[in-house]
DNA sequence: TATTGTTATACTCTATAACTATA
DNA sequence: TATAGTTATAGAGTATAACAATA
C-alpha cells in the first residue's frame, strides 16, 4: 500500500512541478506588463507583501521569514515599497532594534486595484473551462493551498 | 446561470491567486537552496529553459516568446547558461540571422538529476495528504496544466 | 524594410559578509 | 552574547532603446 501511496504522490508532483512554474510565469507577466499604467506596477513580490502587511503590520524579520528571504534582501526590497510611498517603516517603542512595517493608504488603494483587476484576469481565463472543470479546479485548489500552510508556514 | 458560472470563475480566480504565488516562493527557495551544491543551483527561470531546450532545439526567438521574456532579457538568461556549460549557441545554417540553442550532455545530466531531487522533494510534501486529498491535488492539477497550455501556450 | 539577435543602460530581487544599535 | 536591521558587494532577471547582420 505505502508503494501506491508513493507512486501516486511522485505522480502527483511531477504533475505540480510540469504545471506551476508555466502558470507563475504568466501570472508575473501579466502583473508587470498588463492593465496597469506604468507607476502602478508591482512584481509578484512586491504583490505578496502588499497582502501580508494589508492583514496586520509585521517586523521586517517576520516579514523576511514567511517570504523565504534573508532580512537583507527584505530590507532592500521594502526600500522600493518605502520610496514609493506603498509602505512605512516605523520603530517599535517595545523593542527599540525593531521596525514595524505598514502599508500606507496608497498601498492599500493600489493593492485593492491591483488584486480586483488580476483576479478578473484570471477569472477571464478560468470561464472558459467548463463548470464541472471549475469545479475540479477549485477543489484541488484548496488542497493545494492547506498544503502550501502546511509547508513553509506560507500564507496568502 | 452565466451569473453563477462567473461567481464560481471569480472564487477559484481568487483561491489560485491566493495559493499559486506561496506556493512558488517555496520552490524557487528549495531550487536554490537546498539539496544542491552550489554548483548546481538553478533559479527556477534556468530550469524551466533547460526543460524546454531538453525536449527539442529552440531558436533564441522562440525561447523568448514561450517564457513570456524580450529577445533582450533571453539572450542574457542563456549567456548565463552558456558560461556554465549548460546549454550551445550554435548559428542556423538554413537561416544565418537564427541561433540555434541545445543543451549539452553536462545540461542534461544537472537537468536529470534537479528534476529528480525536486520530484522527491515534492512527493514528500505530497505524501502528508490523505490518498483522497492526493488524488483531489491530482485532478484539480490536470485542469490547471490544460488551462496553462490554453492561456500561454506555454508548456511544462 | 522586416526579422533575429546582441549590447548598453537601468532597476529589482537575491545572497553573504560586515557593520550598528539594542536587548 | 544574541538579535534586529542596514549597507556593501556581487550575480541574476527584467525592460527599453540602439545597433548589426541577414532575409
Amino acid at each position: 500500500m505505502s508503494n501506491t501511496i508513493d507512486a501516486h504522490a511522485r505522480a502527483c508532483a511531477g504533475l505540480l512541478l510540469e504545471t506551476i512554474p508555466g502558470l507563475m510565469r504568466n501570472l508575473g507577466g501579466r502583473l508587470r506588463n498588463q492593465s496597469l499604467l506604468d507607476d502602478e506596477a508591482l512584481t509578484i513580490g512586491q504583490y505578496r507583501m502588499l497582502h501580508v502587511l494589508q492583514h496586520h503590520p509585521e517586523t521586517l524579520r517576520e516579514l523576511a521569514d514567511k517570504h523565504h528571504v534573508t532580512p537583507s534582501t527584505m530590507s532592500r526590497s521594502i526600500d522600493v515599497l518605502v520610496q514609493r510611498n506603498l509602505v512605512t517603516r516605523q520603530d517599535d517603542p517595545e523593542d527599540r532594534r525593531k521596525v514595524i512595517l505598514r502599508l500606507t493608504d496608497e498601498g492599500q488603494t493600489l493593492l485593492a486595484r491591483v488584486d480586483q483587476e488580476s483576479r478578473a484576469t484570471v477569472a477571464s481565463w478560468i470561464e472558459q473551462l467548463s463548470e464541472a472543470e471549475q469545479a475540479r479546479l477549485y477543489d484541488g485548489l484548496l488542497v493545494l493551498r492547506s498544503l502550501v500552510s502546511r509547508m513553509g508556514g506560507d500564507e496568502s
